[in-house]
DNA sequence: GGTAGACCTGGACGC
DNA sequence: GCGTCCAGGTCTACC
């Protein structure tokens, strides 16, 4: 049996717009329907996967509506609230579009603040992973096998799943290459489970995420945290962050150097081009990441429209320093 | 502390 | 259809 419920938002709440804010939103097992501004969803709950639809049929502000194609426990219920309020940052509220827009007015008019990201940081990790060295198209491809090959229903796979799954299987069945091992890892430690690393050679404990996402945890000591899991590097790192809803970092990839170029009009090599990038950034204090995401996603949207008009298999594949300085 | 090269895959390109 | 080259961060070895 189908069932309903809704969830109460922010008054300043688009979900055209704030669901649309971060690429994680072309990634299964996301999807947006831009036609019919709808933000589909399948979570794995305590009793199985439930595809959520998600929709603001009375625009901003307006409580949002989720349709589950199945019935929901009370239990279930709470834990999707909680993660949809997870990934659409529900939390943030004016205080925060008031830190922001008063460093950078630039976003007032558009109301820009918030960036989506996943239901759990579980996610959020394996999704930066298989966004390194790698192009957009290959993400988008890693993320649908992964939820195909190993996530109940088309579900995002669960850390306890990947942590059983073989390198070599996750390698051969959503091509993520050289990362499978790494991936194999960091399911592990969310797992809860200790690790001897053959990535970083050292034994890890089990990654404490209430630790991490507590706002009173210094950023400097989730930093140093996160840049001991293994295929975390300094980019993925500071890009993970961000997603925890620390915004002074900035993680600077080839795009920015494009960035630096193209918008910026910076010169010199990569490495100058970036240092010139966060200094440009350096008085957007622990603002610096929405600024440069936004300023971003400004040009993005310029070449290719609003971002609630993409779609993941056409528009959502443009996205690489490559093509975008065509 | 800085740097070169290996790690993989998909896509573009030339033949 | 096949081979080659390139884009894309992390990690190790080496200086």
């Amino acid at each position: 049996m189908p069932s309903r419920f809704t969830i109460p938002v922010p008054a300043d709440f688009n979900l055209p717009r704030d669901a649309c804010s971060y690429g994680y939103f072309l990634l299964f097992p996301n999807n947006w329907d831009p036609a019919e501004s709808v933000f589909t969803r399948i979570l794995d709950l305590k009793d199985g996967p439930a595809t959520l639809r998600i929709t603001q049929a009375k625009g901003a502000g307006a409580a949002l509506r989720v349709d589950s194609g199945r019935t929901l426990s009370g239990v279930d219920r709470n834990t999707a609230r909680d993660q949809i309020t997870r990934m659409f940052r529900l939390d943030e509220d004016k205080a925060h579009a008031d830190r922001f827009h008063g460093l950078d007015p630039r976003f007032k008019k558009s109301g820009r603040f918030r960036l989506m990201r996943s239901p759990t940081l579980f996610e959020d990790v394996i999704k930066t992973v298989t966004s390194c060295n790698v192009t957009w198209g290959s993400t988008i491809l890693m993320n649908r096998r992964l939820c195909e090959c190993f996530g109940r229903s088309g579900a995002f796979p669960t850390p306890q799943k990947l942590a059983r799954t073989a390198p070599a299987l996750l390698r051969g069945r959503c091509s993520v290459g050289y990362r499978d091992t790494r991936i194999v890892e960091l399911a592990m430690l969310f797992s809860g489970k200790k690790v001897v690393t053959g990535i970083k050679k050292k034994e890890l404990a089990p990654v404490d995420a209430a630790w991490l996402e507590d706002p009173a945890t210094p950023d400097d000591q989730v930093f140093e945290a996160l840049l001991e899991l293994p295929g975390i590097g300094p980019y993925a790192a500071a890009n993970i962050m961000q997603l925890l809803g620390r915004y002074s970092r900035l993680p600077l990839d080839t795009e920015s150097v494009r960035h630096g170029k193209m918008v910026l009009g910076f010169r010199g090599s990569s490495a100058q081009i970036m240092k010139r990038v966060h200094k440009h950034f350096a008085p957007m204090e622990d603002q610096a990441f929405r600024s440069y995401w936004f300023e971003l996603w400004t040009f993005y949207e310029a070449k290719h429209g609003p971002a609630w008009t993409w779609q993941r298999d056409s528009t959502g594949k443009m996205f690489t320093a490559a093509q975008l300085s065509k």
